[in-house]
DNA sequence: TAAAACTTTCAGGAATTTTTGAAAAGATGC
DNA sequence: GCATCTTTTCAAAAATTCCTGAAAGTTTTA
């Protein structure tokens, strides 16, 4: 495949897996075209690389600062600005899950536990059902945010190695499906 | 807070959080009215509490069908079909992982294994980074895919039991950030 | 101070996604 | 076969999300 070619559809791959995960398409894309890019890229070229306007593209790349995937870059002697992405793939990762933490897990946690404590007759199998849902949707989104917790604060090294004798022990002990 | 409200409260933060992860914001109502409720329901009774029209029930019934979510029930003696969810939330979450895998991961590790395959100048620095970038985006991206591998391949208790370990270990070796 | 270079905002419009509701299709029982 | 009850389909409408481009705002230079 040609390079311009592979550029492309890696773009427009990143940006149809971001719609699939709530994040715009045209914010994964300008966020593609960062990561794959050595030099920062001012404002101008990323709208003519992806054929978006300039208000789109000063929206997305401010989304991307936002999410603390992109920074600004002052040139010596030029006044318009330029803009990078993170390279390093696993504070990538480990920034969207930082990111996606707080906007969404938080405020479910929070609602899980707010309405748990429904006043009802604990008789009342509707009531039994929804306690119990709830309740089990609170461990198990629980035990998920405290994994993630311990992956952002961890190296990749330590992160992988541990994972990878979690997964020989599973081979080990040779666990049932 | 009246049982009424915790459970519209729940329905409505099941919603906006399934639109977060491109899951449509009625289908995640519907799978949460019926998580909590410990009867099958009939798409007359989803429609009246969710307010829905009956091509939408209909459309996001077949939909949670589909993601081995929900399922289909006869009553003897009733022409009409009754849906009822999977209520034990381990097996929703693996289900959901498998689903998601399928037709997010799997695509996804497709088209990086082909754009990897670039033909170029390999002393390009624009062929280098994107090159770069591909390979460390699989790297993560397929150890993800392994880990949630193992995780549906799992028993509820060995996955917890052995992630508590993990990160006992990380407090024992005190891990830096 | 003013012009030039650039960035940000935002109302309106375009595009996409979701929902509706009526009609068609599919069962069931007589 | 036919009447009845139920599910499914799908074109059109509604709702939502996204994008544009011109105008306003900001910073720099002279």
């Amino acid at each position: 495949m040609q390079f311009a070619d592979a550029k492309e559809k890696f773009i427009q791959a990143w940006g149809a897996l971001g719609s699939h995960w709530g994040i715009n398409r045209t914010m994964a894309q300008v966020h593609a075209l960062l990561l794959i890019t050595p030099e920062s890229l001012s404002a101008e070229e990323i709208m003519k690389t992806l054929n978006i306007s300039r208000g789109n593209a000063n929206m997305n790349l401010r989304a991307l600062i936002d999410w603390g995937l992109a920074s600004k870059e002052h040139k010596a002697g030029e006044r318009r600005e330029y803009f990078y992405a993170e390279k390093d793939i696993w504070q990538v990762a480990k920034q969207v899950i930082i990111e996606r933490r707080k906007r969404e897990l938080k405020p479910v946690l929070r609602v899980l536990d707010e309405v748990r404590q429904v006043d009802g007759d604990p008789n009342d199998p509707e009531v039994q059902s929804f306690v119990e849902t709830v309740t089990g949707l609170q461990k198990i989104v629980g035990q998920a945010d405290q994994f993630l917790d311990v992956m952002v604060k961890s190296e990749r090294k330590w992160f992988f190695d541990t994972l990878l004798q979690m997964f020989k022990s599973k081979a080990e002990v040779g666990m049932k499906e």
